[in-house]
RNA sequence: CGGGGUGUAGCGUAGUCCGGUCAUCGCGCCUGGUUUGGGACCAGGAGGUCGCAAGUUCGAAUCUUGCCACCCCGACCA
């Protein structure tokens, strides 16, 4: 049978598309830009959760929830805020339906208008910081290190599953300290949570930075960000971090009282990653076949299949699986047995292989004599006779092995699509050709910035953390320029 | 929100120009049998407001108008 999905090189965005809904991570809803996650894209999910959690909670933060709803006057209050989120918000101004006189449906209940509108929050800084000014007054108060799990909706006018929906699922860490020192401290320490989280679990290598002040969120000091490339050469923005001074404390009075006495604003930062992350993932690592998923983060890391002819066979085969099941179980790896007697074992290959299980055990009557069990990895689609003898710890080795070459291939490919330009016609041709990470010198300025955006469609990405300093000219403009920016056509 | 495209069974589609046994085919689904080391085969069967709503007509999947959804390209954005 042909394959009936599209490839990378055929059409991209359809490759992708073809992956999320055939491998039964989400599917479109009924409402529009907004989708459904099915179970076995949100075990994935849940899976990063799990992992960030932890990690929030290893470096002191808390969870808790806020509301939904933003009461309208909040959002203005910190101008540059509200200026940025101001063109996609939802918006609630009726609490009360009633039936159509018609007799048709039913209506808004025009008469049940709210007094104030309530925004559906497209983030929670305004509601969290008008919490905090009850909760802080001294600096005894400090640090105040927050983390809510939550959905959050902009009203996007092009969605595209995963990557840009109407409503996503995302983690916000809102924080408060004594000390500018302090905030900036946790801005760059969450970044580097979240670099460790993709490159370690995500397995994708990050590029960690600083945004532009047109790329930079609004309301913020600073923003910091991790950078990944994806497959097709279009960067991809998986992780924000901001430093958010003292803008948010001004605009909603949040002062504490020092060790001195005096009364001073403190210092803020907010941090964010989303079910974007999945896209990222998907399009780091998949391929022709489908997904692949990097085993840290795999709902199930092993299935083993049966082959057998008959009930005989099937029943020797069942107890040798279980054995083995059990024996993956007690070193933590997430195993699961198909031995569903509807699908033949070609069907269940082909399956699990668009799903991205990292390894596929098949065991039949030749292995039952043998000894052995037929091991194939996704990765690299290589398969290879194991013996059965301590095959745990082998597969739990293999394991290792594909975590560690998904991400050394996701290196490598951003390795060979990261080039250095000094002129205008490479930096163009760069652009429009291959595309990948473009380092070049930049005068610095807005104007320019934006005259390159509109010239090629790059933004810069990020001015890289500890970034080398460097003597040269502005790819656009010839002005003098002290450091490389790194630029790339983004999702 | 602008430009282009598409909407026919769960999925993918033929038919649309040229109204009239045209609702086609493949996958999937159900039943029975044979199968099972890379998406099995045979036989039988179920499943459709042809995106929605008006209109034109003796008659509309097909023509007209409006609306909706999705896809691609722009603007905006995580």
């Amino acid at each position: 049978m042909s394959k009936d999905f599209a490839t990378r090189e055929e059409n991209y965005s359809k490759w992708y598309n073809d992956i999320v809904t055939k491998a039964d991570l989400a599917e479109n809803s009924a409402v529009r830009g907004c989708m459904v996650i099915k179970p076995y894209g949100y075990s994935i999910w849940e899976k990063m959760q799990a992992t960030l959690d932890k990690m929030f909670k290893d470096t002191g933060h808390e969870n808790a929830y806020f509301p939904l709803f933003i009461p309208k006057s909040f959002f203005s209050k910190e101008a540059s805020h509200v200026e940025g989120f101001a063109k996609e918000c939802a918006v609630v101004t009726h609490y009360r339906l009633k039936n159509s006189p018609d007799g048709k449906g039913i209506i808004v209940d025009e008469d049940a208008k709210l007094e104030e509108e309530l925004i559906v929050r497209p983030t929670s800084e305004t509601i969290i910081w008008d919490t905090y000014r009850n909760w802080i007054q001294s600096y005894r108060d400090l640090p105040l290190l927050i983390n809510q799990w939550a959905n959050v909706v902009r009203w996007e006018m092009r969605t595209r599953l995963f990557l840009r929906t109407a409503e996503f699922l995302w983690q916000e860490g809102h924080t408060a300290h004594a000390t500018q020192q302090e905030a900036i401290e946790e801005a760059e320490k969450m970044l580097n949570v979240y670099a460790d989280f993709a490159e370690n679990f995500l397995a994708i290598p990050v590029l960690k930075g600083v945004k532009s002040e047109n790329e930079r969120f609004a309301g913020a000091v600073e923003t910091y960000c991790i950078e990944a490339l994806m497959q097709d050469g279009k960067a991809l923005q998986a992780g924000t971090s901001h430093f958010l001074g003292q803008n948010f404390a001004k605009a909603f009075d949040v002062k504490f009282t020092g060790k001195d006495g005096k009364q001073e604003y403190v210092w803020a930062t907010s941090w964010g990653v989303s079910t974007r992350l999945m896209g990222a993932l998907i399009m780091a690592h998949s391929d022709d076949n489908g997904l692949v998923l990097p085993p840290k983060l795999a709902p199930h890391q092993v299935v083993i299949v049966p082959i057998y002819k008959t009930d005989e066979e099937f029943a020797r085969l069942n107890e040798k699986a279980a054995e083995i099941k059990k024996s993956l179980e007690a070193l933590n790896i997430r195993v699961k047995y198909d031995n569903r007697d509807t699908h033949k074992p070609g069907w269940k290959f082909a399956e699990y292989e668009f799903k991205g299980v990292p390894v596929r055990i098949a065991i039949g009557p030749r292995d039952l004599e043998n000894g052995t069990v037929e091991v194939a990895r996704r990765d690299t689609k290589e398969k290879a006779s194991y013996q059965q003898i301590d095959l745990a710890h082998k597969i739990e080795h293999l394991l290792g092995q594909i975590q560690s070459n998904l991400y050394q291939k996701a290196l490598s490919f951003r390795e060979q699509n990261t080039t250095n330009v000094d002129t205008w016609d490479e930096f163009v041709n760069q652009i429009e050709g291959k595309g990948g990470f473009v380092y070049a010198h930049w005068d610095g300025t807005k104007e320019t910035e934006e005259k390159i955006k509109e010239l090629t469609k790059a933004t810069i990405r990020c001015i890289p953390l500890n970034n080398k300093k460097e003597e040269g000219k502005c790819v656009l403009t010839g002005k003098p320029s002290t450091q490389r920016v790194v630029f790339a056509r983004a999702y």
